[in-house]
DNA sequence: TCCTTTTTCGGAACCGGTTCCAAAAAGTAT
DNA sequence: ATACTTTTTGGAACCGGTTCCGAAAAAGGA
């Protein structure tokens, strides 16, 4: 069934049959009788030579470096509702975390005549800019700044403050700070120095350390730490971090959270299946991939947006600080 | 830049250069010719315009219920790994679980004009069959059984008796299997079945009940079930429910595994980081993906293939159960 | 060298839509 | 009824490829 077959079965032209499927300047009784006899055929356009000619393909490719993370999945959901409630088709480019293949995904989905694109960046690279600017579609970034793109982010540095505020209301020394590397700019940097920058205000000593997002890895390095010296409260950078803190303390016997609180960032789930659940500061991931998606439904309409939207976040106080 | 382009640029025909891209029946004279040519402009054929005449449109639909369990992800990334590998692309139609929204993807994707479907299905019914029936593409089905699709699934049953066959080692009573509903062939039914046909040749007794396959609707069952009597091994139909049991134990002081042995199905990740570790049957997910995206390339290509394959699984011994 | 076979190539139709333009039909005002 | 405006419609070109078919060129054989 196509077009040419049901002009015919109206008596009417593909142009018709064409512009009734489109904008619709078509006469009440036309509308009416093309309407029944679609209907009957359950016709639908073919997408492919709709493209072909016309400029939107209705499709929005998406990069996904990841899909097992709390985070990534939150975002990714959140994008998919706004996509599909809009009647475009969501295409993901899956990179296994390779940055690499996130520069191919934004050519292939460039290629693929997408009509748009959002990028979960793991960080960004000047190579990300070059590409995106060279390539003419929309691009959204999602979790991850730029100044020379349109991205959605988390305030990191509003929610290292929070955790900070907070931390600060029952310990005023021997802290330590667990972070990730600072190639990591939302993470490694603005969370980091969210918190450590009222610290410092307030003159709260403490120590920081380095590990990675890896459970297995962090797990490690928290042995090694705690080898030398237990602090008070351990502030980890992420909620993977934190959960092997605490798992790590728990397999010593060490009261959690009477001799070591515990903190986390992120909101997964897990920090609630835990014991003791996890404070943490939960961010709006699904809000995120939400703004993401109707950010670049605005854009491939020719709108005019901020390049820069923050989403927030909360505190969650939960079971893992002594609140003494 | 379009095929026209290159074959002026060339001095060829358009035809040749369609030839030079797809059969490649060309002299090496002017293969060399327009190797350069399209390297120079980097040249890359409009797919839409391709998959208009030719039969292929090289995409293929994963219809996903959800993205935020470790199954799925994993199940997701051996499919998207394939995919990817041999060059198409996967559109992803999410249906957050809602099964009528698995009929429209069937639908959708179909009418996409994909080559292939891949369903995550939740429970197969009498419409499914019928939609993929009526779809004339190939239709893979994971994780869930059907006699008139193709469809690889996990051998929900052998996960069951391997479980069985280890409790049995240790406790001869007091076992509490705490299932799904049955409307769920594989977990509800298989994976039970599994455990208490071996249990019921041992004669060894046991109580039975059912709960939800979400975290804190388990909780809540556990812990009225816990209300009247708390039996010395829980064997949980799933991960998620096993870590709800262990949690519920934790926080009215119940030891696990001394007081209380507790197992799982699944081998999430979450298992290895709670205390104590979880013992459960680990599900070869990520190789049920991969085997559910190369059996749909063969079907593709017309190859035939058996209408059910199934994947391994491995019994995991972690900390969980009293080996006294 | 001539004939036959094989390989390479170009022309044209086609895939299923959209869009522009001019013609036809309908509506309105005089 | 006529002239003018607006709405509706059909024809044809076009989007960028693929594919069939027959012609031309190259290769092989006698």
């Amino acid at each position: 069934m196509n077009i040419e077959k049901i002009s015919q079965l109206a008596g009417v032209s593909k142009s018709t049959v064409s512009r009734y499927l489109n904008n619709g300047s078509v006469s009440q009784k036309t509308k009416e009788k093309l309407e029944k006899i679609i209907k009957a055929h359950d016709y639908e356009p073919n997408r492919f030579a709709q493209s072909l000619k016309a400029k939107r393909t209705n499709m929005v490719g998406v990069i996904v470096p990841r899909v097992d993370s709390f985070a990534a999945h939150e975002t990714f959901k959140g994008i998919d509702e706004v996509i599909h409630e809009s009647g475009l088709q969501s295409i993901i480019y899956y990179t296994n975390q390779d940055i690499n293949r996130e520069m191919e995904g934004l050519k292939a989905l460039f290629n693929q005549r997408v009509d748009g694109i959002i990028l979960m960046a793991t960080h960004m690279t000047a190579e990300h800019i070059s590409i995106i600017n060279s390539v003419d579609i929309p691009v959204v970034i999602v979790g991850q700044f730029s100044e020379e793109a349109h991205c959605i982010i988390h305030d990191d540095y509003g929610a290292g403050r929070k955790m900070a505020e907070y931390i600060a209301g029952y310990f005023k020394d021997d802290v330590l700070y667990l972070g990730v590397s600072s190639t990591d700019e939302a993470v490694g940097v603005k969370r980091r120095d969210g918190v450590l920058d009222y610290f410092d205000t307030l003159g709260i000593t403490y120590r920081t350390a380095e590990t990675s997002f890896n459970y297995s890895e962090a797990f490690d390095d928290i042995s090694v730490i705690f080898e030398t010296s237990i602090p008070e409260v351990i502030i980890c950078a992420t909620d993977n971090i934190a959960l092997a803190a605490l798992k790590h303390a728990i397999e010593h016997g060490i009261s959690v959270p009477d001799e070591l609180s515990i903190t986390g960032f992120g909101g997964y789930n897990t920090t609630n299946i835990v014991t003791p659940t996890l404070t943490t500061v939960r961010f709006g991931y699904f809000e995120a991939g939400e703004k993401a998606a109707k950010s670049l439904l605005k854009l491939i309409d020719g709108e005019r947006i901020s390049m820069i939207q923050y989403i927030e976040n909360k505190l969650i106080k939960n079971e893992s600080v002594d609140k003494k």
